[in-house]
DNA sequence: TTGAAGTTCTACGTGATGTAGAAAATTGCT
DNA sequence: AGCAATTTTCTACATCACGTAGAACTTCAA
């Protein structure tokens, strides 16, 4: 599976916010900020970590990245409600129960979801 | 997450197929048959090897254990089902995209499923 | 009481992830 | 062109989860 790290997670979470591409330095940066508003404060990431997560975010095919500007920018492949999807499905998986899994499922979600649901799942 | 290795999923299946709690003795000879079954032929685990599995998914929550018998015996602590579902809810997370996820999610079950969760919806 | 069966402890190899320095590549500037 | 600053790639190490199992300890039946 395409499990991810605290730190790839936090990476993914930053390029699903941002639309645009963006460079590794910006990226640090916005962890930087990040951390320092949840109240800890501790020594910024090196860029190099930050690329680093890059990369291997970019071989699990999570992120792009434009190699024809100089400093690369990133971005992400999918939008986070799709990567999630995904995941969901990935879970749920072909085995013999599927509907067993989704009737349990489906008694989990709040009221509001539920509606959501109906509408989508359409008449 | 409770995320799973192979070998602590395939102990799970085991224990998820079988209702009544089973000793790690004779999960080893079925997870044995599984995988000759599966056509590759290698030497069975050592008990110890399952034995400490089961450990971890104790550890995890996932197993559940009489101590009280002599050769323990081992039983999931909930169906495959309900622990697939939970996994699901997990992933689904509580972000703020959640509806958009669903939206996503509901797009890709089958025509079949989706029949049963309109069923399950109701009205 | 003793040996067999069962359980716990301890341990090692491997792969994923967080983390980053060293080295190589690329650019902008003079 | 030549060099310094910026950026990227390589290499590396620590930690943790997991597969795997031997050694040692415990328990029970005969």
């Amino acid at each position: 599976m395409a499990t991810l790290g605290d730190l790839e997670r936090a990476v993914m979470d930053l390029l699903w916010e941002h639309p645009e591409a963006i460079t590794a330095n910006t990226l640090r940066d916005l962890l930087s900020q990040r951390t320092s508003d949840a109240g800890l404060d501790s020594r910024p990431l090196a860029v190099t970590t930050v690329l680093t997560v890059l990369s291997r975010l970019e071989k699990k095919g999570l992120v792009e990245r434009e190699r024809s500007s100089r400093p690369h920018r990133y971005r992400s492949v999918t939008s986070r409600a799709e990567h999630t999807a995904e995941l969901m499905l990935e879970v749920l998986g072909s085995a013999p129960d599927r509907e067993a899994v989704l009737a349990r499922f489906i008694g989990t979600v709040s009221d509001g979801e539920a509606d959501t649901l109906r509408k989508l799942l359409g008449r």
